[in-house]
DNA sequence: GTGCGGTCTGTAGCAACTACAGGGTCAAGG
DNA sequence: CCTTGACCCTGTAGTTGCTACAGACCGCAC
């Protein structure tokens, strides 16, 4: 296979292998604008280089951290327009660590009634099974917990 | 509008106005199978009872917890089945309650992230947006607080 | 030359809904 | 009696973020 122009060109596989990412996704995020599309070589395959695997993790690590594709999309913006990218940058995440407590904080409450609830089916004392009495009548505080 | 038998019978606006359940999703729970094909008026329109109300709550407060549809599917089954529900169903919820606390485990990960990169940015003693770069290059304990 | 693997494209599938479009029905008002 | 508007019906498409094909090429070893 002949490169472009002298260039180390990474394949597509070799570029998800590097990364730890998905075959198909780089191709996907392509697709959506988050990779710019790379040269290809005579026959039509991909060929990436240094700067597309930079971009690449800068989109996997934003994911990991739970950006969704729109915030991804806006942080690159940033990167790419370059005025003042700090201020606007931290002002998306600060939006995004909302999400992340508002998350978490769903989860601790999911996780107080279901670990009440495991606990009470545990000890037997019960009659009904208490998971299931609480799903249909809400009551073991379910709905109580759930409104905090 | 004449009732089938005389029962008094929901339309389905009013089943999910009393649940605080979508409409549309009433009518999607029917076609996934976690609510019973309700009867219908002589015109079509379904007709809901008591029992409809009960099951679609109990599938509401299941979702509220958090439990997949399957794993709705599931606790209903055991519901509808009544052999030893309260073994299985706490194994369910048990089961449940790990992935819960794996969720907030990531959460709170990625909360940390955040929370040390959205402080860099604020104080602004650094000439490079800490948040972009740590992006682009996994330094500020990214890579070792994500793998931990 | 012929096989095996890689790459290409477009498209379908997953969860769990949500939101239409285009039709039928019902009850009230004129 | 007829119309108007609000409801209900169906099937299908959209959402988010991928993932996984099918079927057609390409490239390299043997």
């Amino acid at each position: 296979m002949g490169d472009h122009a002298g260039v180390k060109g990474l394949k597509r596989a070799e570029l998800a292998q590097r990364t730890g990412c998905n075959l198909e996704t780089v191709r996907y995020y392509e697709k959506i604008g988050l990779l710019p599309e790379p040269p290809r070589t005579a026959s039509g395959y991909r060929s990436y280089d240094g700067t597309h695997e930079r971009r690449l993790r800068f989109v996997l690590r934003a994911r990991e951290l739970g950006f969704s594709i729109d915030e991804v999309r806006e942080l690159l913006r940033l990167v790419d327009e370059r005025d003042q990218p700090c201020v606007e940058a931290s002002a998306v995440a600060a939006a995004h660590l909302d999400d992340v407590r508002a998350k978490i904080a769903d989860l601790r409450r999911m996780e107080r009634v279901l670990k009440d609830v495991v606990a009470q089916c545990a000890d037997g004392s019960l009659r009904e099974c208490p998971l299931i009495e609480t799903l249909f009548d809400g009551r073991s505080g379910l709905k109580s917990e759930l409104a905090r």
